[in-house]
DNA sequence: TGTACATCAGTGAACGCGCGTTCACTGATGTAC
DNA sequence: TGTACATCAGTGAACGCGCGTTCACTGATGTAC
């Protein structure tokens, strides 16, 4: 039974959302198809009215992922870009990120598999990171030249931190967040 | 045909070997018994003399690919620990690793699936995180309270790099690599 | 505004395929005498 | 040292299962008049 495009729109978006909590839970290869359309509500034949392969699917809820973790920055024109860099850290940092990968970093949940994927997929990956970059790189303390790459650098921590600490026994992983919070910052 | 147990022993260390490699390569999932078989120049109905499941060789393959790249330190008496950690950083951050991910660091290859993986995957990892934290520490330069959560420090970034760099385009790629290099260590 | 009909979102069965694992079999190895 | 036999590493066909994708079908939506 055909269903008016809002519904459609609606039900578009729902796929996404659950694709993207899903493969960021349980990876990319993990995640069936037909996983994601119950999720959504939906059954599994309906998929191919919404994306072309699952290839596509990936891709959407790759950036629907990056959309969500860029915007728990709050607004660009923010006042105060340093402190948000600070809580964005603690809060990325935290042993609630590492158990809870679903509404989490993509970098740490799904750089593995992407890097084993399409051009496409890479392509979209490299495009979030420079997004997260950018925003990393505002609040950055030092010479503004030098801004972008110690984002850099401070995301590969974290980010290599959280996937440690999700893949190593509770105490290897705590001493792993313990000995990458950021402490003070430089002399 | 039964063959000798030498010869066993020598098909064990080439199965072992194969899945570490295409494990490395290709992930744990995407690498199938029968994949691992036939580069071991064998057939995949042999596989359940040598292990009981699957997880059984992940596990195998996962501490042969920590032994090797422990052993890449050279001798643990070494004269020399701070040259050795200078020399596998330069190494471990080259584009030759980011290219070659079969013969490279487990933690940047696996890290993600182990995540997901049984208990006892998880405490091989850790073990195998160990075994690499203590060696770098010993080439750490500071305080010796604090270099082991630096040794920490640096291979969670290390390994963050050089996964990111896998998952981006080359341009991109470089950046993260070129960002994380050791630049000098410390006033 | 009302009617007739084409479109198409969603359903559920079916497809071909690759996977981990099992099994009957072969014949060289290792052992008991 | 030589013989008889049990063991078992390796082979290749077969299994049941879950996957991505396809398809015929349904009936509400959207459109043309």
């Amino acid at each position: 039974m055909r269903v008016s495009q809002e519904e459609k729109d609606r039900s578009h978006k729902r796929i996404v959302e659950a694709a993207a909590r899903l493969m960021r839970e349980r990876g990319i290869e993990s995640t069936s198809v037909a996983d994601v359309m119950t999720e959504a509500g939906l059954t599994h034949g309906g998929f191919y009215r919404h994306f072309d392969t699952k290839d596509a699917l990936t891709e959407a809820a790759l950036q629907s992922a990056f959309d969500q973790i860029v915007s728990e920055f709050g607004p660009p024109a923010s006042r105060a870009p340093q402190a948000a860099v600070a809580a964005f850290q603690a809060h990325y940092l935290s042993t609630g990120h590492v158990a809870n990968p679903g509404l989490g970093c993509p970098i740490a949940a799904l750089v593995s598999e992407v890097g084993r994927g399409s051009e496409a997929l890479k392509a979209a990956f490299g495009r979030g990171v420079d997004r997260l970059v950018t925003r990393l790189a505002a609040g950055m303390p030092g010479a503004a030249a030098k801004r972008r790459e110690r984002a850099m650098r401070e995301l590969a921590m974290m980010a290599g931190a959280i996937m440690i600490a999700r893949a190593c026994d509770p105490q290897t992983a705590q001493a792993v967040l313990a000995a990458c919070e950021p402490k003070s910052t430089a002399p």
